[in-house]
RNA sequence: GGCGAUGUAGCUCAGCUGGUUAGAGCGCACGGCUCAUAUCCGUGGUGUCCGGGGUUCAAGUCCCUGCAUCGCCA
């Protein structure tokens, strides 16, 4: 179990009789790219969070918003040709739209570009300054001119720019910096005796483990010469503001800092939601900042793992990138919402394919929940004229306490489970209960209960405890999935609404006989698996940054002849197998027309059986060579994908249609 | 290179401080029911618990080592 050590309840905070507050927010999101399924599961996360601390009675303020300065913006509203903010305007309100299809509804949507932010982080500089906390230093690096950024060493390829493939240049240059070294012994002080401030464990080690070394000052600053798209710095107008010092502060810019009346409010309430890449920002920048403004820290920080996208299940059929709309349009916001909430254990990676999706919609949604609804609410219909039956007293028996335990021990576990972000359990906890449900109608058989007339007081309690415990469950569901558990208790005739809580409405045997039931249509209709041929929904990608790439490339053209020097070919495969020794290999024969064996490392992309019969491009004119072993006659073609989550893989590349193997390409 | 995590049924994963025949869901096979969304219920099989060594009366669970994957750091 996730047990008493890791969920605590929430004693600390409550007080009989005073309300609890509640302050949740998912990061800013970086305008240079679109909405896609790593912002939507974190803003899903947090919007399951807020709609359950309301449903727990609290007073619950909810955040997102978009972070928008930077050289990278300028950039990208460059390539479109028009101004960094038309741009920003543009993507941000992308993000602001792409919430309200998913069910999540934030109470406020914050831009770095508002007027009361950039002013708020002006005065949070000019205080820190004027503390002795910044000061001017000299920074020197390798600064790579085509990026217009420094690179760390790592980054080179044999001291080249991977990107630019030039040496960088050593140049050195004056900034302003943080003291941060200042508060790192309070800051490991403070994870320590604070063991739910960041939070799965293993994050909260890591943070320890960095912490172990002695921490650097933080470079807060970039000269306008270099960057002017940024709020500039009070105390020196030749520098704007750098990433962490204005994005960050939008958590305390949000709720009104410093003098906004519910700013303590919900501060003293706070908790942060992220994925693991701005772990550091968020453990370490973040609360050595709030020291130095003299706020106190945040109460918990919740990390989360990344989704990798199961290319060879998914590429058919979406596409690409994994956009939030897609996602809904396909599936719908409460099959999305369940689906990655019950799918990811909160902290760890996780893997997203299509058929995952629509088994998990179709398994527990359509075949448990769904049908379970649908034949209770029938029989409630057939047996009972549509009305919630009166059980009869003391008629409870020991499957029937079994019961009805089962549900008040599941809305603890779900409770406690809710509350520590591990939502995959809170809903293991509630579908154990689904189950436990269906048994329970085929132990009592209503229907053949109804056929004996001195059964029907046995009957009329069954089917009460069927229509009260399906309360209960669209009670619990209503943070997971908002439209579905509306519809479950409006067919039950209650009117659950924001006040309704766990506590005044979480409690056996509150349905009251009489109330008129009155069925609808099917909550989650079954849905149809993708075929794997199925490739007719590929669409152009609205966020790819093709089209810039290409103009923006002066450099490097060849001459039409030297394209003419390869030999690309259609090449059927006619066998496929994995390379003993190898993690990436394949050993392919194709026919090209006439058969040759290739060696390619798509090993952890494609299975070797289904590339069979699949045609592929291949450039037959390469010197053979040796690989594991194996000679390796031409080379097979794919494009190779980097998300912005720093997860790569290969597709392969293929023709339209059915051609005759050996065709040429040119 | 340093530190850490992970490696358990076809798939996704549970297995706390070592203790009888190693678990769940999905998938699969067979059987049952008919209220229900071709749904539900029951039964069933498979696992060298990554490899090797060790500690112990006893190890998936502890120690060492190797391999693989991932993360953080340099």
């Amino acid at each position: 179990m996730a047990g008493s050590q890791t969920c605590r309840p929430q004693t600390d905070r409550r007080q009989d009789g005073i309300i609890m507050t509640t302050y949740i927010t998912t990061p800013i999101y970086y305008v240079n790219a679109l909405p896609h399924l790593g912002h939507a599961y974190t803003t899903i996360v947090t919007d399951a969070y807020s709609r359950f601390r309301r449903l727990c009675g609290d007073d619950v303020r909810f955040q997102t918003g978009t972070d928008e300065h930077g050289e990278k913006i300028v950039q990208a509203a460059e390539a479109e040709g028009v101004s960094p903010r038309e741009y920003v305007d543009r993507i941000s309100r992308s993000f602001r739209e792409a919430w309200p299809p998913l069910s999540v509804e934030p109470d406020h949507f914050i831009r770095t570009t508002d007027p009361s932010h950039i002013q708020t982080v002006q005065d949070i500089l000019q205080q820190v300054f004027d503390q002795g906390d910044i000061y001017f230093s000299e920074y020197s690096g390798l600064y790579c001119q085509g990026c217009e950024r420094f690179l760390t060493e790592k980054e080179l390829i044999d001291g080249n720019c991977p990107d630019h493939l030039k040496p960088p240049k050593e140049i050195a240059e004056q900034n302003y910096f943080f003291r941060m070294s200042k508060y790192q012994d309070w800051l490991i002080e403070h994870i320590r005796k604070h063991p739910e401030f960041i939070t799965p464990e293993r994050y909260r080690n890591e943070v320890l483990s960095f912490l172990s070394e002695p921490l650097e000052d933080l470079c807060i600053s970039r000269p306008v010469s270099r960057l002017t798209w940024g709020i500039p710095l009070p105390f020196d107008r030749n520098f704007v503001t750098y990433v962490w010092f204005d994005a960050l502060i939008n958590y305390l810019t949000g709720i009104g800092y410093p003098d906004g009346p519910d700013f303590e409010h919900y501060w003293n309430a706070a908790e942060h939601v992220i994925a693991k890449d701005i772990l550091k920002p968020h453990a370490i920048y973040w609360p050595t900042m709030l020291r130095a403004i003299g706020v106190p820290p945040y109460r918990r920080l919740h990390v989360h793992g990344y989704w990798n996208v199961d290319e060879t299940k998914m590429s058919k059929s979406i596409g690409n990138v994994i956009q939030p709309g897609n996602l809904v349009e396909q599936y719908g916001a409460d099959t999305v919402r369940y689906f990655v909430l019950r799918e990811m254990s909160f902290g760890l990676d996780a893997s997203f394919s299509g058929n995952a999706i629509v088994e998990r919609r179709n398994s527990d949604l359509a075949n448990d929940l769904g049908n379970l609804f649908s034949r209770a609410l029938t029989m409630i219909g057939k047996y009972a004229g549509n009305v919630v039956p009166a059980p009869a007293k003391g008629l409870y028996n020991d499957v029937d306490r079994e019961l009805i335990n089962a549900l008040e021990v599941m809305i603890a576990q779900y409770r406690l489970n809710m509350n520590t972000f591990n939502f995959h359990r809170a809903l293991q906890e509630v579908w154990r209960v689904i189950g436990m449900l269906n048994r329970y109608i085929v132990t009592n058989e209503p229907w053949e209960l109804a056929k004996i007339p001195d059964q029907e007081k046995r009957l009329l309690t069954v089917l009460y405890i069927l229509a009260e415990s399906l309360r209960i469950l669209s009670l619990v569901l209503r943070p997971v999935m908002p439209e579905a558990a509306a519809k479950m208790s409006l067919s039950l005739g209650v009117d659950f609404n924001e006040a309704t809580t766990l506590d005044s409405h979480g409690k056996w045997g509150m349905l009251q006989p009489g109330t008129e039931i009155s069925p609808g249509p099917q909550l989650f209709p079954r849905l149809d698996k993708k075929k794997p041929g199925d490739e007719k929904n590929q669409q152009p990608q609205p966020g790819s940054r093709m089209g810039e790439k290409q103009s923006g490339q002066q450099e490097g053209l060849i001459e039409y002849g030297t394209f003419q020097l390869l030999d690309i070919r259609v090449a059927e495969v006619v066998a496929a197998e994995k390379i003993q020794k190898s993690e990436r290999l394949l050993k392919l024969t194709v026919k090209a027309p006439e058969e040759r064996t290739v060696v390619a490392g798509i090993a952890p992309y494609y299975a070797p059986d289904e590339l069979i019969g699949s045609q592929v491009l291949m450039v037959t004119n390469l010197k053979p060579a040796k690989l594991m072993g194996v000679e390796s006659h031409g080379m097979i073609l794919a494009a190779k994908e980097k998300d912005s989550d720093g997860n790569e893989r290969l597709v392969l590349a293929t023709v339209g249609g059915r051609v005759t193997p050996g065709s040429k390409v040119k």
